[in-house]
DNA sequence: TATGAATGAGATTTCATTCAT
DNA sequence: TATGAATGAAATCTCATTCAT
């Protein structure tokens, strides 16, 4: 896990918010610099470019998430439908916790390839995959395809906390994607 | 369905191409005016500004899918089972068919909200949604929430064909998208 | 002999003179375009950066002069003494009408090698040399090396133009010129 | 003779071979720390700023040559003629010993007017002009205006030493700019 | 004395948009 | 209707200089 300084956090921070609330082109970096308190030649000190620093942003949020999601799965002791549970919930619980955080990822899961972001949107789903495949073994799943499953799980979570329906009740959501998960993936019989 | 000129659909598609495969600001009007053999002058006698032209290119996009899968919902005779896999199958094959398709899409999948693109969407969400309830009328479906389950379906057709596992094939993608939502919207007994 | 159009010269103009007076860095294209009556812009239009501009306005005022030179040359009916008192005489007008002329002359002739501007300098030497040969050959002159003194003549004209003693008179100058390098080339007996 | 501290010498050698190998706008006080092994605050501690230490680096340059040449000067029981001959040696043995000293020379003979300059050029040039109107007394040359003669002699072996013809030798130039000039300023009879 | 991270004024450059043709 | 040269506001980025350590 990339450390940060203390004052490339706050830049990080001051520009995740912007990215997360404006398109790029609108994000000055003048703006971004204000707002970090920070000379605007600072953040040539930290960032090579304009592109590098959303990068980075994007770049850490990510990490964030798929850092949460290893330590939560890598528990002893927890089923893998426990552990399937605990990823939908904890998904959702980062991107509903921060507007930022949904919007940002949803950009993560748009990337140009490239071979730093394949790899962590391949954890990711390689994540999800092992949690799948431990419950096939164990029988409490099943799935033909567990290489598409583990990119549906993230893709829905995305897309309600982007557009979350009217009225929409955090648990609610939880409860309906899990029940819809385990449904899929219950056992003929 | 509106109607567009010889001119007017050659720039619609020189931009979604371009639209596509780059951020929005790396899009330059000189590029597309000469990839659509115009002059730049001639973009603005179509569209009042570039924010224009896009909006126009992703509404465009994501008209044609709707009107397609409206269509293929107003069927006579056919089941919500197999409306619900008509429409895998419509999206599935609508992005698969061209790149373009599936990153446009994904672009107006996160726009922000803005009474036009709300009104898309939920046009898109809400025939979904028609036919899980159709279907949970039938006693073919059973679902808690239909409003979830019809924002489930798009984001996972979209996140398969932009990050398509290697070796993807579509058939077997469709194949197990179904059976994933059916065996989801089973009712219990 | 490269063609200008009128907007193109305009800013040529403008930016040697600014160039002349200036130290490089100081120079600001703004400012150039403020005083060439175009937008910062259009430089860009025409020149690729403010290098490409520099060099533009050094070069252009090089091949000015060594087309001069040249058509004084290639006169019919003149004697090497003759062409060489021209060379000196056209080289000394041309650097003193315009003190611009002078100074960027000067930094032409510092030029970072690089291809273009090699040929360019070779073709003054070359143009000088061939008259000191001729002179050789008509037995008006004598010298072991005419490529040395074909740099010797224009670095002395260069120096008296950009450092002109006090009180210099242009003819005085020249008369002194010619008589010294007259002198110098003088066949023993 | 202004003396320097061991690191003011460091800072004004690696500053000489950049100044002389770029043009003053593309050297960055940065890489002058650097590759004097010092802070880049170190170097304010010493100079003034960037024009500052440029004008150091070239007015120690020129000092060096100046001195060299009074000091040959000054010699007693040596004529005019061998004071001429010992000045273009020494003045192009300067430059060709290391081209810095050429490059940078150049940038000093070619400086905008300005007190101290003006004071250093006309020490040089006035060096030159004793010794010449020294040998007009003697008899053995014959100069109707040292003045220009003094600024001459400088100019080329400057164009020599920055603008080598291909194949110099050193020898060679001193041999034939000593008798190019050595003629030129003969008595006429 | 020595440092180099931080600064921000101000430079260069870009590109959506206009408008004369 | 069609054009693309011209524009200049506004963006990115640089780098001499400062200053807390």
């Amino acid at each position: 896990m990339k450390e940060y300084s203390e004052k490339e956090t706050r830049i990080l921070d001051t520009a995740a918010e912007m990215f997360a609330n404006q398109a790029f082109h609108k994000v000055l970096l003048s703006d971004v610099a204000h707002a970090a308190r920070v000379g605007k030649g600072t953040l040539y000190l930290y960032f090579k470019n304009k592109d590098d620093l959303y990068f980075a942003v994007l770049f850490r949020g990510f990490s964030i998430l798929v850092d949460t999601l290893r330590q939560h799965i890598n528990q002893k002791n927890i089923s893998p439908t426990e552990k399937m549970e605990g990823i939908i919930r904890e998904m959702s619980t980062y991107m509903f916790m921060k507007a930022t955080n949904a919007h940002l990822l949803s950009r993560v899961m748009h990337f140009p390839e490239g071979g730093e972001w394949q790899d962590k949107r391949t954890e990711l789903w390689g994540l999800i995959q092992e949690v799948i495949e431990e419950g096939v073994e164990t029988g409490e799943f099943e799935d033909s395809c567990p290489r598409f499953t583990s990119q549906y799980i993230p893709s829905f979570v995305r897309s309600i906390s982007i557009f979350p329906p009217e009225g929409l009740n955090h648990e609610e959501f939880c409860a309906h994607a899990c029940n819809f998960v385990f449904k899929a993936l219950k056992p003929d019989r």
